[in-house]
DNA sequence: ACCTGAGTTCCAATAAATGAAACTTTCTAA
DNA sequence: TTAGAAAGTTTCATTTATTGGAACTCAGGT
């Protein structure tokens, strides 16, 4: 084993919930001898890799990494394209957008713009959730043929939630609808009350694929809101997909959006 | 030469005109032989460091780095960054420094640095001040529109003393200078003799939003220190809005702090 | 088909990583 | 204040990865 996938497996560590480490959290987390722990954490704050919390004790990441993380946004600039939409809409409307990405059968967030009403809904950047079971991810799965579908979920899935696909016909029936539609919608899915609707866009060049998402309690939208928010969506999507020239966008049908959700 | 060194080298040939590097880009910026900057990258690569484009022979940072990296930004708080900044201000030049939000139309200190001169003002942590009526309160209120701050003295405000604002349109004009100079200043205000230089700066993910400010009896500071004093507020707070990427940060104007407070 | 620049693979010499245990520091509670 | 425990660091012989020159492969251009 090389040291590189233990620098790996150390920034792994890090989350939403847990922004520094110790060498007894490397013991735990990774299993590792304590005095490789101790060592690749002083090597790594050493190179400049992590940053030592006060006067030590505690490693959390470093400037370094902070500005290099930075850089993904503007390599994959499909993201920065597609946070500028979602950012423009979410500070029109006032709900949430993020956009998200897809790794393996998970959704990563990646942006995120928090809204401005009293009840809004809260993301957490970096949150993993299944891909099956939100609107982000079946805006992307969307974008996959069935097989693909099929292949991704070997062993199927169990459903967290009961507005969720229960399995993979009900899945692939609702990406059937994605692909018509041009957009992906939840309902009391991840979270009771709140409503989302995402749209997906790629660039065929970086093989980069994005969900657009804006995420607002269900209570407060009126119908002409939600459609609103649907045809800005599209629209930011699809001026994207022209840019790119995403073969594989589904472009919005307004008629579809207008049946109740 | 350990490869964490090389991989911390290749990390810091990212920039914001270098989103992706390839195995030449790596030998000639740090001179190190083929054979090991393509082992390097691939490795990079395979271990989740970094990801290819396309299929192309060009890597860019991955998302792993992306996540570690907003890490940084919560791992310290915008108050404990803030705290730093004015912290290392007030030991230089031996000014009291402190940070202070706001809640309403109060502010309220956070944590505070003394000054070292015999001379020097006192501040108390948790002290509540009208925020129309001190510079940090102005530096916090020039981030809102004038509409906000309208609908936050629904019934106006009397001045505690001459030369704080007299009424509403004063204050906007005086909170229009802020915006356009990048600082706020008070004179006599909340006590006599004392000037105060504040700067204002917040995190758009977390809506948390500090001023620094750096207090120093007005008899003792000639206009040069004022000037670095300003200098050193303005510089501090935009490497925080920088990190934040707060889009509501105001810039220092160094021909507009030239003139006379 | 040939050339060129870019990237990859091979090899033995060399340098680094490993992990158990001993050691030191820091924290906690009596 | 001090004993005891927990956390962190260092040591050392062994194992393993890294190094860099050169030969090799691949893709694009003429």
């Amino acid at each position: 084993m090389t040291i590189l996938s233990a620098v790996a497996d150390v920034l792994r560590c890090f989350s939403s919930t847990r922004h520094d480490v110790t060498v007894t959290d490397l013991v735990t987390l990774l299993g590792m001898p304590k005095s490789n722990a101790s060592r690749l954490l002083r090597a790594m704050r050493d190179e400049g890799l992590l940053e030592t919390v006060g006067d030590s004790k505690r490693y959390r990441p470093s400037l370094l990494l902070n500005q290099v993380g930075q850089i993904y946004r503007f390599a994959a600039s499909l993201i920065d394209r597609a946070d500028a939409v979602v950012g423009k809409i979410s500070d029109e409307i006032g709900h949430t957008g993020y956009i998200s990405v897809r790794r393996g059968e998970e959704i990563i967030g990646v942006t995120a713009h928090p809204g401005r009403h009293a009840l809004r809904v809260v993301t957490a950047i970096g949150d993993r959730i299944p891909a099956f079971a939100s609107s982000t991810g079946r805006a992307l799965l969307a974008r996959l043929t069935d097989d693909e579908v099929r292949t991704l979920y070997p062993a199927g899935f169990t459903a967290p939630s009961e507005t969720a696909p229960q399995d993979m016909s009900e899945l692939l029936t609702r990406l059937a609808s994605v692909r018509s539609a041009g957009f992906a919608e939840s309902h009391d899915e991840a979270v009771r009350g709140v409503h989302a609707v995402s749209v997906a866009v790629g660039d065929p060049v970086t093989g980069d694929e994005v969900a657009l998402c804006i995420s607002f309690p269900a209570a407060i939208v009126e119908p002409a809101e939600r459609l609103a928010i649907i045809r800005s969506l599209g629209a930011g999507a699809a001026e994207i997909a022209a840019l790119t020239q995403d073969k594989l966008f589904y472009p919005l049908n307004l008629s579809i959006a207008e049946t109740a959700p």
